[in-house]
DNA sequence: GTACATTTCAAACACCCGTTTAAAACTGAT
DNA sequence: ATCAGTTTTAAACGGGTGTTTGAAATGTAC
């Protein structure tokens, strides 16, 4: 039974397990074209290169994602109310596990990626993402200020920085989380779990108050 | 003017700054050994391997940070009042800004080497990590525990780990946080500031109620 | 000053990487 | 069946990696 499947989806399918699980730079294009079962230099044949590469994978989940993050700022936006930090970043959920039915484990994958993506210091994805996907982006830090406007604008940068460090850190590990949690504490939970239990966290750590004396 | 530290230490010093600036897989024993000005050969004369290089570098920030820690909580501990998490957080600030009077810019280095540690997936570490010091780790959970005993054991545990995502991303990422706050922003900020900010953020996200409806 | 142990050094080793090449195989239209 | 365009293939290229080697240099004790 042959695989029918272009070669460009062979290579991406198979890229974008390894990547996830071993990160991009671990990850040889060796490996890849021996998981997708085709040459070597077929790589460079469809993408150009291994950083291009890296690119489409990373695409084909921000050209679901994306789209369907910034309907949901929208409906949020035009609400009358102001919305909480809590609606705020449950914006990203549904969105996020819609995945998983674009491909098996899509949101699984995706958020790895994500986490990879930020800690592999591969410069020209931090570049990439902003210029795609920049707006979305800036949309939806306005409206955290609009949610919480005690906070300086420096305040709100930072907090959702250490938001984002939270989420790629948890996601980039997310599979050897979930495995410790099922063998310390016999929970078996799955990707939405983890989200379940990432939104309070990160919605009281946003929202705290402004300072802290010592 | 000959450098009269032995080889040992230029290799050690070389090592941690190129390390926390770019990666210890990134990081080769050609450019640690150009930069301390010794022979490639000699990282495995002193070190054996480049894998024990690493983990001499760190051990020499942990066995002054650990005790330091371990003290810290000790006090705490022999209180008669259960401490707040703002004040469990708090053990180790004083310990890490003391890194800075071992080596110049010690905080900063330590916790970035922490944050690579964790984000180059050097399995390597984690072992060393817990098999080392654990103790103190375990203590630390515990005592987190008492300051928040509506939290059951498992939440803790996914909490701790979305606190060390915080804490190591961002400071892998510092040197680049700190240079956009001070261009977007205006401000100024040293190591110090960060984990100002860092602090009640983290403090408010344990701290979290436990469910969240959507 | 000679003998011994430690440390340094340049060179080579074996291996893996991303990329390129040019020929071969396969397409689909005429 | 022929031809042009596309895709696949094996092999090689140039370069970087961590590590090893054996001789030279240095240091130390008698």
């Amino acid at each position: 039974m042959a695989d029918a499947r272009p070669t460009k989806l062979k290579i991406l399918d198979a890229a974008e397990e390894l990547f996830a699980e071993s990160g991009f730079a671990e990850t040889s294009l060796r490996q890849i074209t021996k998981k997708a079962e085709v040459n070597l230099a077929s790589v460079n044949y469809h993408f150009g290169s291994k950083k291009e590469l890296i690119q489409a994978v990373l695409e084909r989940y921000l050209q679901v994602l994306v789209p369907s993050i910034s309907e949901e700022l929208l409906i949020l936006k035009n609400d009358e109310k102001i919305p909480t930090l809590e609606k705020l970043f449950s914006v990203f959920i549904k969105p996020v596990l819609l995945l998983s039915k674009v491909r098996k484990n899509g949101s699984s994958i995706f958020l790895q990626l994500l986490g990879r993506g930020y800690t592999d210091s591969q410069g020209h994805l931090r570049w990439f993402f902003v210029t795609h996907y920049g707006e979305v982006l800036e949309t939806f830090v306005n409206m955290v200020h609009e949610a919480n406007p005690a906070l300086s604008a420096s305040e709100i940068f930072w907090r959702l920085h250490f938001t984002l460090g939270t989420v790629v850190f948890t996601m980039a590990s997310s599979e050897a989380l979930i495995d410790i949690s099922a063998v310390d504490f016999n929970e078996k939970i799955a990707i939405e779990g983890v989200i379940e239990r990432l939104l309070p966290y990160i919605a009281a750590g946003v929202g705290a108050p402004g300072e802290l004396m010592i």
